[in-house]
RNA sequence: GCCCGAGUAGUGUAGCCUGGUAACAUAUGGGACUGUGGAUCCUCUGUGCCGGGUUCAAAUCCCGGUUCGGGCCCCA
């Protein structure tokens, strides 16, 4: 017997209708914030994904030579070959440039629930602005996209790593000390960032307010601490105005400010985000994002670029947690021929009434009619139609209704004004 | 990549400790029902993750692999 690699699914009509439903009602979400859809290779040039990340993603990839001897991987995310594909061919269009896109995305990783080696994305790249209106545009697009597919309880979790850089410049923190640090700020342990700051020569005191400010939402708290720091200061400032807009022009309220968040990445600049969806406890992040600085590394001109991606599988698990109820498949009309003679007769209804665009199906193992009616009903019908030879010498049907129970004798001719009456 | 647990019809489970004919529910197909559904009854088909070992005999015990789940690592 095969089975499907490790990390890998199959999914079966009942599970596509659900991925369906939330990329057509975010794709409908991304389209009414102006944003065009963008799609890109499955796999590129390894190197790619190097430059950004480093070499010591390798071992997360999956990367091979193909013939002729290229160095390729399957894409890990989709950032890296948006831009890539803005350097070689957009750089021209008018800004800003507003990208969405939907890709298969593909770590080599322990799977774990929620977490595949091959798993879907949506998300989404801005370039060519970094205003507070278009920073809050960003925060609250991500925000819509997961209210709009049913969720009801989200939260955005906000940071600003040129805050947080003032402030390692303030303490002295050498580059070095920094990558120890993130980590750590990144996972909340603030204990052992303690012990660390220590180890970097920072004081108690010093290393006890950062901790505070880096957990607080204060935002004079934050501003007390990097007051002599200009930069922060203005870039706080423009935090100020960015949550003023989330909250008094894009009305959204759950959200707060969380400098911890910090993503872990050389290439992300200022405003980084994060929401939750605390029904799924520890694995709760479904989205990620911010600002980044990847288009000269890409050898474009440098223009400023935002964006942020979903995850698709934890967006379904915690629509589940929730009790959301999908749109279940639909098939608006089952026919019936009572014996092999009406088949004839049964499909033409069906092909007109699929010509007038009802989703149609009829007995195709000419079973009894009281197998059919079964069948219909365990397919979530509403509408049955029985072709039976007392009724056709009338060039009528019966028409009968699943969910109430009753049928009328209905002529062949109008049993699609009728259906769509009804 | 590391540690732990699990894997029995399509689905959900029992049996495993203490080795001896693989079971139950549900779903699917057929029928009771030759023109009327959700009920009931009958019935067919279908099951030990893979490989090796121990044994007269392995679903059961042992070893290796594999997949899933949990915890690390990672999480662009």
């Amino acid at each position: 017997m095969f089975q499907v690699p490790r990390g890998t699914r199959d999914f079966t009509p009942e599970e596509m209708e659900k991925r369906r439903y939330i990329e057509q009602n975010m794709a409908a979400t991304f389209t009414s914030f102006g944003y065009g859809e963008i799609q890109t290779p499955t796999f590129e040039n390894l190197e790619l994904f190097t430059a950004k990340s480093g070499e010591s993603i390798v071992n997360e990839l999956y990367a091979f030579t193909d013939k002729g001897g290229r160095e390729l991987a399957l894409r890990p995310e989709l950032t890296a070959p948006v831009i890539r594909c803005y350097v070689e061919r957009l750089q021209m269009e008018p800004k800003p440039l507003k990208l969405f896109y939907f890709g298969n995305c593909y770590r080599y990783d322990r799977p774990q629930k929620g977490r595949y080696r091959e798993f879907q994305q949506a998300g989404c790249e801005v370039i060519g602005v970094e205003t507070s209106e278009a920073a809050a545009e960003l925060l609250a697009l991500a925000f819509t996209l997961l209210k709009n597919v049913g969720l009801k309880n989200v939260r955005i979790n906000i940071g600003n790593l040129t805050i947080i850089s003032a402030i390692f410049k303030r303490l002295n923190l050498l580059k070095d000390d920094q990558k120890i640090l993130l980590p750590l700020i990144d996972k909340s342990q603030f204990d052992d960032l303690k012990v660390s700051l220590r180890d970097c020569g920072v004081s108690g005191k010093d290393a006890e307010t950062f901790i505070r400010v880096l957990q607080t939402s204060e935002v004079n708290e934050i501003r007390s601490f990097i007051a002599d720091d200009p930069d922060a200061v203005k870039e706080l400032a423009a935090m100020e105005t960015i949550l003023g807009l989330l909250k008094n022009a894009f009305h959204v309220t759950e959200y707060g400010i969380k400098l911890s968040i910090v993503r872990g990445l050389d290439y992300y600049k200022g405003l980084v985000f994060e929401i939750d969806a605390p029904v799924l406890g520890a694995e709760k992040q479904l989205c990620g994002g911010g600002s980044y600085e990847l288009v000269s590394l890409f050898g474009g001109t440098e223009v400023p670029t935002s964006g942020f991606a979903i995850g698709f599988d934890r967006t379904i698990l915690a629509l589940e947690a929730e009790g959301f109820i999908f749109p279940p498949l639909k098939l608006d009309v089952y026919i019936i021929p009572v014996n092999q003679d009406m088949i004839c007769t049964s499909i033409e209804i069906a092909q007109q009434l699929r010509s007038q665009g009802f989703s149609v199906d009829f007995d195709q193992l000419r079973r009894g009619i009281g197998k059919s009616l079964k069948y219909a009903d365990s397919k979530h019908v509403e509408k049955v139609i029985i072709v039976g030879p007392k009724e056709l010498e009338k060039k009528t049907v019966t028409l009968r209704d699943m969910k109430i129970g009753n049928q009328e004798i209905v002529s062949i001719t109008e049993i699609c004004a009728k259906l769509k009456k009804t």
